[in-house]
Order: structure tokens, then sequence, then C-alpha cells
DNA sequence: AGTCATTATGTAGTTTAATTACCTAATAAT
DNA sequence: ATTATTAGGTAATTAAACTACATAATGACT
């Protein structure tokens, strides 16, 4: 099993916890960086809580104690939320906002990498190996995405071909059949435009595969979902993580293949 | 000031340790996971030395002992080098290369972070913002990079064109002028057509800048060069990751733009 | 509402791990 | 060869974390 990002786990556990656990972990939240550089003591008298409550919550998120607890959390602050509040602002400079840049990538990725659902992806490199013909739609900053992915299966010696001009897509989804498989991406999965192919090419029994975000109209008229959850703050951010969250599953599509 | 990876640091210095110490760092080196769990005591006789060996070597890294040794050891490992011994291989199923595409990937970005000439960046962002018009080239795969960028500096309303087509490409450096900017984008920067392209608008006064790995033939013909080092083991892990490193170095311009 | 059970939290003692101080060995320089 | 100097280990000390126990709070049942 892959480690679990212990920031996450900590914020998903936080309405089970008790009183004194809930200190803790608030403490903990409110700054990770420096717990993680803290004692027991320390961050038991900043929780206004005892040393041993604070043991206790280390334990309860399965570690060995608190300097392992550290350790966790340690490992999940480079590529975890260390970002949080980590949002370019006007008054950056190149130095603040280039790692800041990298660093909440680097976090989607991270957060993606740990929520992905293998099954699926097992299942959607099965269709890409019976398929007879793969067609990489997507319009927009995904349709350089599809460009990436036709790149990548064309090396496989594949019919492959992307497409990011609506007409067209249309015109080969009506012309879709069973053994095509047409590969969707699009990041809110609500382009209108997009969800009528996926529709037509479904209804012409080819295998629609969509690259889209949990719960879009796009999944419901798929064959198969990819869902990828990129919390990400502002949607000019989003766009930006999204894409290349999208070319690394396509990269762990194509190793599969 | 940047966090500083430590197996890095540990790799750097070794050389200059002496012979305790760098059994140590060749303990720690071995397997930086297991470092982080273990106490003092076990690494120590893992490295056949001393408890007080281990943790003078670790005040020589700055940190206030070994448990903060092992803290930072941690932050390094995520983003850092666990991806040794990390490639993948054909034995691998769904649940074990997924991770490691995406810890490959993290790494990755995690270096150039640490790695990239932020003097650089600004100018280049300068020139971006001064330039009255602006090309994106690549080939293949830095295509699909070419294509993004194109979309993501379309929204600033700028005259930006993308182009894949070496004949295309060759046309448009020819009547370059000052004021044009050509952003050259190529991993490996060996390719002969863009590198032509580029003496060609080079010469013609036009303003090059170039995305591509240090001391490529490309960075010569160049005015500007992004050289971005991409440690990878495979060429095709190479190509998979330095499209990444690109498509983020392309978002840190457009935010520095 | 009161009593008992259960869970939660703190106090104090114990244990473990890490650090320091000191000593011996190795190396290098004169 | 002798002496400085640096390196490394032993043992004592200190500090941190953990455990066992006790008390307090909460909640359920009469």
């Amino acid at each position: 099993m892959h480690y679990q990002n212990m920031i996450n786990t900590i914020n998903d556990a936080l309405l089970t916890l008790n009183k004194s656990e809930k200190k803790v972990a608030e403490a903990i939240l409110a700054d990770p960086e420096s717990a993680t550089q803290s004692s027991i003591a320390s961050l038991a008298k900043k929780a206004n809580v005892s040393e041993p409550s604070v043991n206790r919550f280390c334990k309860r998120f399965n570690t060995a104690g608190f300097p392992d607890f550290k350790i966790q959390l340690a490992k999940s602050l480079v590529s975890g939320v260390r970002f949080v509040n980590r949002n370019v602002n006007p008054n950056d400079n190149v130095d603040s906002y280039t790692p800041k840049i990298f660093d909440s990538t680097i976090n989607d990725l991270a957060l993606v990498r740990d929520s992905i659902d293998h099954s699926v992806v097992n299942h959607v490199v099965d269709q890409l190996i019976q398929a007879k013909r793969i067609y990489f739609f997507g319009l927009g900053t995904s349709g350089a995405v599809a460009r990436d992915a036709e790149n990548k299966f064309f090396r496989f010696n594949l019919p492959v071909s992307f497409h990011d001009d609506v007409l067209m897509m249309r015109m080969l989804a009506s012309t879709g059949v069973g053994g095509d498989v047409f590969f969707v991406i699009s990041h809110t999965g609500r382009t209108k435009e997009i969800i009528d192919i996926a529709k037509i090419a479904s209804e012409n029994g080819a295998t629609v595969v969509a690259l889209t975000s949990p719960d879009s109209p796009l999944t419901k008229v798929s064959s198969i979902s990819l869902e990828v959850n990129v919390p990400e703050n502002t949607d000019e951010y989003m766009a930006m993580t999204s894409r290349i969250v999208h070319l690394v599953i396509l990269d762990v599509l194509a190793t599969g293949f």
C-alpha cells in the first residue's frame, strides 16, 4: 500500500476526534512545518493538552509514537499541503512564485497518486489494449493533452489520432463502432459539445473513456471514467495543474499498455 | 531560501567526509527510507560506527541532532530520491507502477524547482513582456508543449502562435525581426532542423529563447537559454518527465507575465 | 435525577533514546 | 621519532517520550 498524506488524513479524521485530540490536530494543522520541529512537550503546550494526549493522537494515526509521527508528517510536508497559503499573489517575485507553482503542482500530483482508483486504471488499460482504434479528444488545454497522448500511443504502432476540433470529433463519433475507443479528455467535463460527442460515440457501441473530474456530466455518458480530483483553489490555477495530472495519468496508461 | 534536498547534500559532501562519517552516509544512502525509521543505535550498528559518530554526522549537516536529521531526511524523501530503484520494470502491476510514475515526476519537478536559475526566468519574462510577437516552436512531444504554451499566452491577448512543422518554422524564422520572440522548446536541443531555425531567427535580430537541457547545441544559437536538468535514467522515461517540467516552467513564465 | 459504566484526560514514574564529556587511537607534521 | 591535531569510541548524563495508573468527564440506564 502506498503511504497516505498525513495532513489529509488528519483533516479527514477531524470530525471523529475527541476534544483534546482535536486540539492537537488543530495545533499541527495550523503550522505543520513547525510541528515537525517541536518536541512532544512544546506541542502539548501549544495545543493546551497533556503530553500523553499528543502521544495518543499520534498512535491513532497508525504511527509508533510522536517521533514516528513527526517523520510521517515531514514526509507529507514536501509533497503535501505545504502550499496552503501558497497561492501566488501579485507582490510575489520570481524567487517566491517559482517554487510555489512547482510545489502546488507537486502537491496535486501527490494527491492524485494517493487517490487514483487503480482498478479503473487497469480497466482502461484493458480497453486500450483491446481497441482497434483510439481517438483522443480534447478542447483547449485538453487539446494539448490529447495531442501528447496521440504522440505517446503512436509509438505503439496503433491506429491512433487526436482531435481538438468539435466538428471533426462529432463526425468521427457518429461513425464510431464497437472496437473503437474514444478517449475524451476534459477537466470540467461540462462542455456541452464534448458531452454530446461522447453520447453519440457511446450510442454507436464504441467505448468512451473519460478523463475528467468526479461527478462531471461527462462521466454519465462514458463507458469508463477516470476521475481525477484536483482540489485547487482558483479556476485559473486548476487548469494549470489538472492538465499536468492528466498527462501523468496518460503516462501511467501508456506504461500499463 | 528554499530547502535543500538532504540526499543531494549528503551526496555532494561525500568526498569531504572522514571514514566513519562516510560509513554513516553510505548506510543512509543505501536505504534512506529505512534510515528515517531507525534509531541512532541501529543506524550506528548498520554503519559499523559508534552512536556519537552518527550524531556528529548529523550535526555536520546543520541539524540539531539525529532526530532533527531524520526529519530533514524525511522531507527530502518524498520529493527526493525515493524513486532510486523506482524505475518501472515489466513485472510491475498497476498498483506498483502507478505510484512510481507519479513519484518520478514529482521527484524531477522538485529537482528542477531547486535548481532552476531564477535570474534566467526573470530575464525570459522580461523578453516576453517586451515581445511584439511570440512564436512557440516544438517538434513531437515538445510540439504538444508548444501548443499548450500558445493556449496559455493567447489569453493575454498577445499575437502568439505555435508551430510543430519544420517548414513553417523555417519560413517564420527567416521573416523574423527585432521584437519577435521565438520560443524554442526541445528537450535534447540536438535536432538539426531546430538548431538551424533558431540560428536563422537569431541572425535576423529576433530574440530566441530556448527551453532545453544544459549544454545542448541549441543553447549556443539562442539569445537566452532556460536550461533544465532532468536527470532521468532511461531516455524513454526522460521524455516523459521532461515535458511535464517544461509545462510547469511555462506556467511559471505565464505567471511572471 | 442518581448511579454505574465507559470513555477521555492528566499526573507521575519509568524507560528509552540521544547527547555530552571525556578518553584513547590514529594520523599528520615537524 | 615525538608531538600536535584530528578522529572515533566508551561511559555517564540528560532529555525526551512512553506507560501505568488515577481522576475526571461523559453518557446510559434505572
